[in-house]
DNA sequence: CTATTATTGACAATTCATTGCCAACAAGCG
DNA sequence: CGCTTGTTGGCAATGAATTGTCAATAATAG
């Protein structure tokens, strides 16, 4: 049961990894095309699963819309995303919106939070 | 072609309006199962879209849940959402995280915000 | 009250993302 | 290099949410 290395998880792996942003599953599958030419979508599924078991990469959730991956150290860094509404595609966006556990109701316990900025990234506003 | 008026239709609104927080399609067929037995999910489909094409509620989308709705009245009032994990319920939180402009990349244009809050309710925590 | 027709609800059908299955393929040990 | 077996990819199958269909029902104008 030895773990193989192979020319599709690599592609998958470096697509993420190169991305600089959250990658959706479509997207990941479009990049490693250009890669590893004919990789079947069974294939991304599978090897995403993997490296969301192994802590190489993390589930980004975001509000109406798929989820998207990217690597373990960048989503450790406490950080929010920004969803182009013309392009679809999604960027980190470094800092915190602040105070809120001011905004939690009395007897409500917080633990964690997602913040979803929408409008158009600098490609599509120029 | 005249619109008329159901108990169905009545029970599906008063559930929405009543509520206080913004109720999923399973929450609201719950309750109006309630008002108004036997009532089915087909229906309960039906009405929410011509209230939403009515703009007499409006949708809540939640990062990594299904859609809430919740009367356009309160929809229009800025404010939050926390989702409690133990129990599934969406409350209203009042405020806004603040500064988001600061933020935003250069180039980026911000249109608007979901910030989803998640931990436990003051029933679930206690 | 009666006739018209908007509305309902059961069921089938669709949509879309994800997974099961399995024969063919290929990574890497010896 | 050759063999073992982990991996791949096409297709079927699944699961879950939503919609289409249509006969039966019920709201409302007259």
């Amino acid at each position: 049961m030895t773990r193989r290395d192979t020319s599709q998880q690599r592609a998958i792996r470096s697509a993420i990894e190169d991305a600089g942003r959250p990658l959706s599953i479509r997207e990941i599958a479009e990049i490693a095309e250009g890669t590893s030419p004919g990789i079947g979508i069974r294939t991304i599924y599978r090897v995403i699963k993997r490296l969301l078991e192994d802590q190489v990469i993390k589930t980004v959730t975001m509000a109406g819309h798929a989820d998207r991956y990217e690597p373990t150290a960048i989503a450790d860094t406490h950080h929010h995303h920004f969803h182009c509404e013309r392009c679809d595609r999604v960027f980190d966006v470094p800092g915190c919106a602040g105070r809120l556990d001011r905004m939690i109701p009395p007897g409500f316990q917080l633990k964690s939070h997602e913040l979803t900025l929408n409008g158009l990234c600098d490609a599509c506003a120029g």
